[in-house]
DNA sequence: GGCTGCCTGACCAATTTTGTCAACATTTTT
DNA sequence: AAAAATGTTGACAAAATTGGTCAGGCAGCC
């Protein structure tokens, strides 16, 4: 089981997007550079993003994108959930009840546990502190990076 | 995100062998039967579990495959672990440091934390549990439908 | 030794992922 | 109003993954 790259340009680029201004138009090829996504790309990755309506797009000369939400208010759960599918619950060894629709495959209730507490872990992660943690980290490395340049 | 079949598949096949005693031979075909899946797939799905230890296979005359743990020391993550490739961790912003080792991406650790507690989650249910809750919801199921019968 | 059944690796079709592209729709500038 | 800069959309396509199948081999049992 695993991400798809599309999750992971969405998260990459949303997070370089927190470090400006919510709302300042952030050019679609400084996103790309930084990022290391192609810009047709990103375009289509954005779309669902931008009828979600956590990112807004500008046209015409100046044009780009911008955060419609504050960092703080975007979780790496809202990405999740626009691009990938959800968590596949196996249908019931035991189906087609006819006089109750509850569900008797263990199993499935278990999958479905499992995915509220993967989307609750998910919701702990907002973009403002995830783009705290980057910038912490990378004083961090520079403090490391000199203490060893001087050995 | 979701589970692959062979997974499915894998979870179903092991819940039917723990209705029986560990260490008896379930036939391929009962299997197949009952969980709706080719015995020629079976088979590759099998392997990996044969090769951890989960699952024992006897060739010849009245072979087939038989559970080689107690249903309640496997788990839904076993099953997982074996079926399923592991969550992918997404590469850092910032690599590549030279005088430490250390993640310097924020979200790689929220995916690390992430996958943790899918994992603690997909422990907690073993075969046992899964068996009885199964029986239990026949049992149930058997009842309603008496119930409705009656209206 | 032959029958029954699992094992292995190669193979293949369908689906999903990961993009690309061209024509079009807006916005800004001149 | 025209031109230039940009995002939008839908069709297309290559690559990777999934979901199987198959043939030949191997191991037990009679």
């Amino acid at each position: 089981m695993i991400i798809t790259r599309a999750t992971e340009y969405a998260i990459r680029a949303v997070l370089y997007m927190s470090r400006f201004p919510t709302g300042d138009i952030v050019l679609k090829k400084d996103i790309c550079r930084t990022q290391d996504v192609t810009p047709a790309f990103l375009t289509k990755i954005f779309q669902p993003m931008i009828k979600e309506g956590i990112i807004g797009s500008q046209r015409g000369v100046g044009g780009g994108f911008y955060l419609k939400k504050e960092p703080k208010h975007i979780t790496l759960y809202d990405i999740f959930e626009i691009q990938e599918d959800p968590l596949y619950l196996n249908k019931c060894l035991i189906e087609e009840g006819n006089c109750a629709r509850d569900t008797y495959c263990p199993v499935h209730s278990a999958w479905e546990n499992v995915r509220e507490k993967m989307i609750d872990q998910l919701r702990l992660y907002d973009f403002a502190r995830l783009a705290a943690e980057e910038k912490e980290n990378i004083q961090k490395r520079i403090q490391t990076r000199n203490n060893c340049a001087q050995d």
